[in-house]
DNA sequence: CTCCTTTCTTATGTATTGAAAAAAATACAA
DNA sequence: TTGTATTTTTTTCAATACATAAGAAAGGAG
């Protein structure tokens, strides 16, 4: 009840859509919280719609993971618990492992070109302090890599498990003291795939994201 | 228009649950073609619910990457192509090695009487000839590994991806001369996970997996 | 005071209705 | 016959109305 949660309404998509995206960006953002209720009737009055476009976002945030639904009682938002997490970082590691194999053979030059500008901007955005920004540039150079696998399934997969992971991360961005390390990590990656060499891009990435997870889990901990 | 779909009413689940299980195995069952538009209102009439469930599970088999809808359109069955499809197994063969890898750590010793049992099952089944029954226990076997890996977030995208294969490896299991070379696959990877050898499990997994994976992009390629 | 039963409230599940948009069919002109 | 404009139909989208089940609150018995 504490929350106001505004439409976006300048998209020409179905309400459904727009009410998927409202609701997935509140919950990433934590103004949603974890096991929070969602009830139709109280997020169709906040959002100035009927139901009827509310439960259809709600079976899509269901498909994300984001949601929980039991029959007859409703959604809410889903909560992580520490196995889960670990269960989605195995998954994740083994899906970046592969893209990052994959965009090593098939990155373009422009791409290339591309992921340099994205990391110089993560790490101009690390001088900045602002977290926000600091999580939009991550993954902004990760997003050149997805690109690059020329695999929408797989980036798919990979957004959505990124998507269960946002929350966590986020409070893992906020400590400075692991800043060099990222820088470190993302250049190992950055050299492996300008070198095409699957090897090095390999244990790079695994690294990056062996490290994250255990950011992650450990966040996780503290609050659990 | 030339389905009989009915509902099986049995289960105490949501409208919504049970049409999106009945139009799921009619997709994977083939009944409902790749293409062929799903239509709220006949669809509605056909299983004699109203359009709200229909609407519903349509939404939940978006998730599952079977059904695509346009907005303002309308839904209908995913086409497959055969990019899409090695993007797929692409994905699945990545995944299908990190369940056998982790199953290889933490199958228990019942899990490994149980993994025989289905293995046989599964030679008895090539001797029957019948092919859905083949498919099944190939599919029984499988889940003994994927319930090994201890984590249920990977079991479920293992059977998403399965289920987008299915309807292209059952032409595949229709050829005799596979079988052999199935039977011999089984055994190599019971053997390594009896084992419990990683680096064993990992090979007879990726061969296994590759092997049906060219078979499914032939049965794509001779399908047009 | 506790526990059980009953009632009442609340939220979900399902059906129906009306509106808007896209597609199809028809009519008409060149 | 072909191309275009208009009408009609079809289908989705969204809102609303109704039904049903779960849960909370109130009341009574032990």
């Amino acid at each position: 009840m504490t929350e106001d949660l505004k439409l976006n309404m300048d998209a020409f998509l179905p309400l459904r859509d727009v009410v998927f995206n409202t609701l997935r960006e509140a919950i990433l953002k934590g103004d949603l919280k974890p096991g929070e209720r969602l009830m139709e009737l109280q997020l169709a009055a906040q959002l100035g719609v009927s139901r009827t476009p509310i439960r259809e976002a709600i079976r899509m945030l269901e498909q994300e993971g984001l949601a929980v639904t039991v029959p007859r009682k409703g959604a809410e938002v889903a909560k992580m618990t520490l196995k889960g997490m670990e269960d989605v970082l195995e998954i994740r590691e083994a899906l970046d492992i592969l893209a990052c194999q994959l965009a090593c053979v098939r990155i373009t030059e422009e791409q290339l070109v591309l992921l340099e500008e994205k990391k110089k901007a993560f790490e101009d955005s690390l001088k900045s302090g602002n977290v926000r920004e600091i999580a939009e540039t991550d993954v902004a150079f990760h997003d050149v890599i997805y690109d690059a696998t020329n695999n929408p399934k797989l980036v798919n997969m990979l957004n959505n498990l990124r998507e269960q992971i946002y929350r966590y991360r986020v409070e893992y961005l906020k400590k400075e003291e692991n800043y060099p390390k990222l820088i470190t990590e993302h250049n190992a990656i950055f050299d492996a795939l300008s070198n095409h060499s699957q090897e090095a891009a390999t244990t790079s990435i695994r690294e990056h994201v062996k490290n994250q997870a255990i950011a992650v889990k450990e966040v996780i901990i503290q609050q659990g």
